[in-house]
Parts: C-alpha cells; structure tokens; sequence
DNA sequence: GTCTATACCGTGATAGAC
DNA sequence: GTCTATCACGGTATAGAC
C-alpha cells in the first residue's frame, strides 16, 4: 500500500468526518433549508462539490449528519420509566446529542425530519404504553411523550427565557407528580 | 368615480385576501422556505410579481397571512385557568386558526417566527403565572405551556397517530389532572 | 481515485416595458 | 396597474484536472 503522510482511506474517513460534524451543527442550528451545501463545505474547509460527491446530495448528507442513536429499550415499570424520562430532561438540558437537535429543528418543516421524529417517538410511545395498564395506555404514553416532546421544543429550541438555566433537578421534581398522573388508571 | 364592474379598491382587497388566504393555506402546510411566492401566486391565481407589488417581501407576506389574533386575557384562578387550557385543546384539535398553525409551523426554522412563538407564549405564561401561587410560579406556568405547545406540535404538526381521531374531551380529562400538578405547591 | 471548475434550473427580488 | 426581463444565490449534475 502507498505511504504517503496518511493512507488515503483515513485521510478520506477525516473529511467526511469534518464534513458530517459541519453540517450537524448548521442543520442544528438552521434547520435543513436554511443550511446550505456551500456553508457546510465552508466550515469543513472542503470545496462544496466534494460534500455532492461524497454524500450525493443533501437529503443523504442529513440523513447521515442527524443519524439518531437509537434509545436502548430495556423493560422498566411505570415508575422507573417517569423516572427514565425525567433523566432524558437532563440530557434535553445540558447538551442533547447534536444529531438529535439537529433532527428535531427541521422535524416541523422538512418530510424526512418528520417521519423520523414520528418513528422515534412511536417509539418511546410503544415502549411507555408496555408498561402502563389501562385500555387507553398508548393514549397515555403518547401524552407523556408529548409533554417531554413539548418541554425539548421549548427549552432547546425555542429556547424560552422561563427555562433558561433552571437546573434539571427543579423540572425533574416539578414534573414527576405531573407524569405520573399518567402512569396509573388511578393517581393510586 | 369611475363605475366598472367593481369599484377598484374593493377589487384590490379581493385580490389581496386571496392571496393571503392562499399563502396561510401554504405557510401552515409547509412552512416560509419550502413556500414560494410563485405557488401562492399559483394558488390564488394572480401573477407573481402582483404579490411582490402587494407586499414587497416574502417576509411582509408571511407576517401578514399568519397575524395571530391575540389571545383576550380574562382574570381567572388557577382552576379556571386549567379549564381554559383544556379548552384551547379543542381548538388545537379541531382547527386551530391557520395562521396559528402558519406560525408554530415554523418557529423552529424562522427567526421571525420564532420571536412571534416566543411572544404569544410568554405572553402565556405570564398570565398563568399571574393566577398560581408560589415563588416558581413562572416556572409552573412555563411547564404548563410547554405541556400544551407538545401536544399542538405532536397532534397538529407531526399528527402523531396515537392522537389523531382521540376526542378532545378524552384528552382533556386526562390531562386535567395532570395540569393541576402544576397550579398549586402542592396537590392540595 | 480525489478533488475542482463550471453550467443548469428554480427561487426571491428589482427594474422597467406594455 | 400588470407583466416581462434580469440578477444573485442555492442545489445539483457533469467534465475534467491532479
């Protein structure tokens, strides 16, 4: 194999990676209209055509840059999974995986985006509703997942001066007794 | 005055409501960016750059066909305060006035947008506040609103399947108890 | 095999023709 | 008062330079 001062295949996997960390931060924080292909293509420091030839257009260059981790899913019951819930306010709080904000910014606008967010959602609204009884548990689940969903959008990305720089602690206690008034057919 | 077949500023304002209608419809189904003036145009069958004529930018546009009318702000209680609440839902779930919709549909990816969301729900908040006891009551509030914008996200916009066709009042006597958490100290 | 230059089309916006 | 160039910019495709 050829010895230059870095083999090609590492050289290539270090550009996509400034190119992929680039583009997650403008799709973050301009959602995917507002973000152009020659910005990204900027801010890695590469030509805009080399982004194209990589990626082989935008759509494939956001849908690589936003890339979710999927939520490990493990069996909890009702009140470890408020808890778990209140635990992703953290994450929400602090710095919520660039991928996923970058997901969320565009999820209103953009079709792709939407039908993400729709997927990880019913996700987590599958996973709560397993665990709570009542014949309206998806209901439940999926008000539960709204508040959280609703709490993101306005913390992260609206950014509301109410919830700047409220420690987690003080919603995670505000919002327990909220959150388990769905868990549960009764308060109990 | 010269007698056509109508009298030339009512024409004009004829003109000029459909196509802000047309761009209401447009602006709320898929946001400032993915809309373009010639679609509007399209839609209320005018000429392009008769739109420019009327309104200068796309932005005075938008600012116009999603004129949210301000919400009347009435002294209740905490209790009433909910009740209000829960009665928006209605609202949200039938049909939320379009330029709302116009609105919240893009307040993540519009800057102007985005203040106007700010507005209308601090706006929000603060009434609630007004109305709850307690040194976080602003933050109360702000919760309380942030549990209603993640419902009108989730069901409006992302029209998450496990909301669609669920009667509001169903809703509402879920959430009931749910927002009272959040009026009061303490459950009371 | 990588990267660059360039051209095409749709969009917002302006200026001027009818 | 309407509509027709025309421009700048962004996404995208292609050709070709290294």
């Amino acid at each position: 194999m050829s010895e230059k001062l870095l083999p090609r295949a590492e050289r290539r996997r270090r550009t996509e990676g400034r190119i992929l960390g680039a583009a997650r931060a403008l799709f973050a924080e301009m959602g995917f209209e507002r973000t152009t292909i020659r910005a990204v293509a900027r801010a890695a420091e590469v030509d805009p055509a080399l982004v194209m030839q990589y990626f082989g257009n935008k759509q494939e260059l956001f849908r690589q840059a936003v890339r979710v981790t999927p939520v490990p899913d493990a069996g909890l019951d009702a009140d470890g999974l408020v808890e778990y819930l209140l635990g992703t306010i953290t994450m929400k709080m602090g710095e919520l995986p660039q991928g996923s904000l970058a997901m969320m910014r565009s999820m209103l606008t953009h079709p792709e985006a939407a039908a993400s967010a729709r997927e990880v959602l019913g996700r987590q609204i599958d996973r709560l509703a397993e665990s709570i009884p009542g014949d309206d548990a998806r209901l439940r689940a999926a008000l539960m997942t709204t508040i959280m969903l609703g709490l993101a959008v306005g913390h992260q990305l609206l950014e509301l001066d109410e919830l700047r720089g409220v420690p987690q602690e003080e919603i995670a206690r505000l919002l327990r007794p909220t959150l388990r008034t769905l868990t549960g057919p009764e308060v109990s």
